[in-house]
DNA sequence: CGCCCCATGTAATAGGTTACATGATTAA
DNA sequence: TTAATCATGTAACCTATTACATGGGGCG
């Protein structure tokens, strides 16, 4: 009856491509990149890892020298469970949850005042993000080694890229009617 | 401490702009433009318009010939709500959940077949969703006139519209690497 | 030795999904 | 009149968010 569980499987897929990550790291993951097409904190991170070594999808070890910390592997059925997932046709779009548009939407009148000052906002608000994703481009696939290395990262972050440049231009539009 | 609470405001709105819809109506709202931007299901809504009456956000009607209908209006607080909500400024990012994108991402060699399998699969997904979107597009704003008078249903399609049609050019650009 | 920071972890609570239920209207 | 359909409504369950808690490591 629940809504379907997904949470575990990108974390399989952040654990295959950095074998021993810590919960802290994962963490951050979902800052970076991934966080443009997922979203998960570190309360929702932390009980999900020991649920999915309790189902033996990946194995925990730690280090003598430091106690606190955690690492997590990948077990074989853990990359079994990453494979099938991954070859499950996609048949819904991608769910977006956009309150700037939204609130657009409610405005009906094109003289509203309230239209330039949500635009000029929002623009700020994604100009930022794009430059932000620029550097982190520029750091790291400044060479095509880099690039076909880890190839879906890169995609991934072209994709964020191209998705904010359609959402500025199109907002610029707006602005000159 | 839970997630804040935004479907009321999106009734709100919706009720701003078809004063007497009904819960049926609302529903298919976001099945239609809204959906592109925010997911809710009947059984979030009914319970919602409820405690909304309660609230006094808006007031409830029936007609005599139909006792099942309930037909639901803005009340003045309503509508305090609805512009007070709009003028909230935007500080977060829109959320996007991308299965797509994702498992992309865990796909490391760009010579993986399943990436085209993937890519394939998407394009048809997105094609067909753009053009369900255009036909809408030719139907609701084929006239300035009607393209002015509901203005932002206007402006919330045209950037769906563009967004896919964004997705998709990049997704064909993959296809060619 | 003691303080602070930070990674890890837990708790409380509301939100959302799926499935099921009901009762009126419509159509055969 | 009866069956089917459809709008409305409810229930169970899980997910996710925010806030709070803990305890080791590093640094003074």
């Amino acid at each position: 009856m629940p809504k379907k569980r997904i949470l575990p499987y990108i974390i399989l897929g952040i654990l295959d491509q950095n074998p021993g990550s810590t919960g802290k790291f994962i963490t951050n993951q979902f800052k970076n990149e991934i966080g443009e097409f997922w979203k998960a904190s570190h309360s929702q991170i932390y009980p999900e890892l020991k649920k999915m070594v309790e189902d033996d999808w990946i194995k925990q070890t730690s280090d003598s020298n430091n106690e606190k910390e955690k690492y997590y592997h990948l077990t074989n059925l853990g990359k079994e469970k990453l494979n099938s997932w991954i070859d499950i046709p996609i048949t819904a779009l991608p769910v977006v949850e956009d309150l700037f548009s939204l609130k657009l939407f409610f405005i009906q009148d094109p003289h509203d005042p309230r239209i330039s000052t949500l635009v000029n906002k929002q623009l700020n608000l994604l100009e930022e993000q794009l430059d932000h994703l620029n550097d982190r481009e520029k750091m790291l696939f400044n060479t095509q080694e880099k690039r076909s290395k880890n190839y879906g990262h890169y995609l991934i972050l072209e994709r964020a890229i191209s998705r904010l440049d359609n959402q500025i231009k199109w907002l610029k539009t707006i602005k000159q009617c």
